[in-house]
DNA sequence: CTGAAAGCGCTAACAT
DNA sequence: ATGTTAGCGCTTTCAG
């Protein structure tokens, strides 16, 4: 295994100027720099992470802890900020959760962390203060993505805006009946999203004059299968809504796919919407409000990479733009259908 | 930062002795073991990877290889693996390809891996000779997923079988004319199963006497977008077939969209059968040949972990059993509809 | 611009 | 059962 002493050896200089040559790192002669580069490549030298790691205190890696990667936006944020930190020559460590309390546990409690990575992005869930705590002595960046944590480092869409740019579309269309299918706003997992896009919801149908009603909202726990029975639910009311907004597309599909099967055409019957813009979503030729999930993961990786170079840095709160995208599953209020 | 010497100083023993007593090694007795135990405990000790690495010349990391981290089948094999690297204390550093060259060039190329990884975990990629090398030169364990590598460790299902007996399941229904909607046989992604799929449909088409007709395959690309254009493309041919036969669960949703959108019904007018069964599959009602893709991915982490404790090890090839899901998407064949 | 030398925090013989 | 002693392969002062 070829070392840095072969390289230096092979040159006839220090392993210190080897070192610097090979970082980039200033204070050595172009022309030294490039034999070096030349030599090391033709004895095909590669560094040792874990040398390196112990000298110098930094390991170039940055752990990335998911609730579970099989969920589309956790998916697509992992591949953002892989991307990155991949063209900065950082490696990604990635802890999945999956809902397993022990697991959790062993990321966050035992400081597994301090000594292996140089920054942690955290992905939709809700640490505990205790975890918090952790966190905060790790000393190293931490950006949370897809949720909003005072004082912490931040990378979101405005989840409330979100709510009312599709409710402003149902509104706009004529419909007042309107029904919600979302999430549980408690728990460890996407903690802040469903509340502010419920309460988006909500504060869309006081603008507009019109009384919120907690027989429209559903909760389709973020899946198709929750989707559908919240929707089916909602539907099968004597007085069923004209529009529904579902806080995910996942859980709008699973809404249209009820309206289906209880004989409803969308949009005639049923004007549905979502949030994600989700792959299936334009399969589906759902309406929704479009949030970059993939940019959501590279923005975070480049904050804490920025941080990382930056020790004087100060957390912000990131807000990525939602758009909204007509397709056909939303369309006028049909007068018949009230 | 509290090291293994503060906790020897502690004790009053060797850093040999601490180091011995926290990793679980023979030669401690029993009291020494606990005092260091709870001395580190309460020292707040945790341990440096790096310093570990260097002086052990083990990472306990594994890599992961990924051409997309958002495919279901890529998300699922990766949570599988992370399950039971966890479990066994081990990291798994991803690394994401997505379709990207130069990604590829510096994973594989660089040998950054050899010094940084254990084990590798290759998926449904068809490493170049060049890559197969310098997979080799690692001189780790190196599992392939999802693919057939005579000679390499692999984890997969029989395609051919799993082609075999989707189509054993409509033709046991009475089809005859049955249309196959499968991926690229050539190219650096899913290399084998889609050849070997292709093969068992042709193989099942002459087993049971009919001659395979090429009209009838299309390509779907192994996307929604794709099956549906695919599926668009058999139906609407002046002989349809009536039932069609996808390599995945997304192409046969794709491909009962395009059927709705031709007025057809399914199963009465067509029959889908997919493979995979897929999140979405028992949403969708889609008869699938189910594939154990999270199992998959765990299997292939014991399977390194297994060769790392084993030296003596030769690459196995395991193949994960497949099942028939039967749903509401194949019936018999309709004698009208011929 | 380059070199010498002292670690970084552990592990792994080899002793005792 | 425990201790001693070399490193592992780099980075980083501090000199020159």
């Amino acid at each position: 295994m070829t070392g840095i002493k072969d390289v230096a050896r092979e040159v006839e200089m220090s392993t210190a100027t080897v070192s610097r040559a090979l970082r980039g790192l200033p204070g050595v002669s172009d022309e030294t720099r490039s034999r070096v580069q030349e030599t090391a490549r033709r004895l095909g030298y590669v560094p040792s992470p874990s040398a390196a790691g112990l000298a110098s205190g930094q390991t170039r890696t940055v752990a990335v802890i998911v609730p579970f990667v099989t969920r589309w936006f956790f998916a697509a944020v992992v591949q953002g900020a892989e991307e990155v930190l991949r063209e900065r020559g950082y490696d990604l460590l990635l802890y999945n959760l999956a809902g397993d309390a022990s697991a959790r546990h062993r990321v966050f409690e035992t400081s597994l962390l301090t000594k292996r990575v140089d920054a942690v992005l955290v992905l939709s869930l809700k640490p505990s203060s205790e975890e918090l705590r952790r966190l905060q002595q790790l000393g190293r960046p931490v950006t949370i993505v897809g949720a909003d944590l005072p004082g912490w480092a931040t990378v979101r869409i405005d989840d409330h805006l979100a709510a009312a740019t599709a409710m402003e579309h149902l509104l706009g269309l004529g419909h007042r009946r309107i029904g919600y299918v979302g999430g549980a706003t408690e728990g460890v997992l996407d903690f802040t999203a469903p509340t502010a896009r419920l309460a988006g919801y909500r504060d869309a149908l006081l603008g507009a004059g019109l009384a919120a009603d907690p027989a429209l909202e559903a909760n389709g726990e973020f899946t198709f299968a929750g989707g559908m029975r919240a929707g089916r639910e909602l539907l099968e009311r004597t007085d069923p809504p004209s529009a529904i907004f579902a806080a995910s597309d996942e859980m709008a599909i699973g809404v249209i796919r009820a309206a289906r099967e209880l004989g409803l055409r969308v949009p005639e019957d049923l004007s549905v919407i979502g949030i994600d813009d989700h792959e299936m979503a334009g399969f589906f030729d759902l309406t929704t409000v479009a949030q970059p999930a993939h940019e959501q993961g590279r923005v975070a990786a480049q904050q804490v990479l920025r941080a990382l170079s930056h020790p004087e840095w100060k957390p912000e709160q990131i807000l990525l733009p939602t758009q909204l995208v007509v397709r056909t599953t939303t369309g006028p209020l049909n007068p018949r259908a009230c």
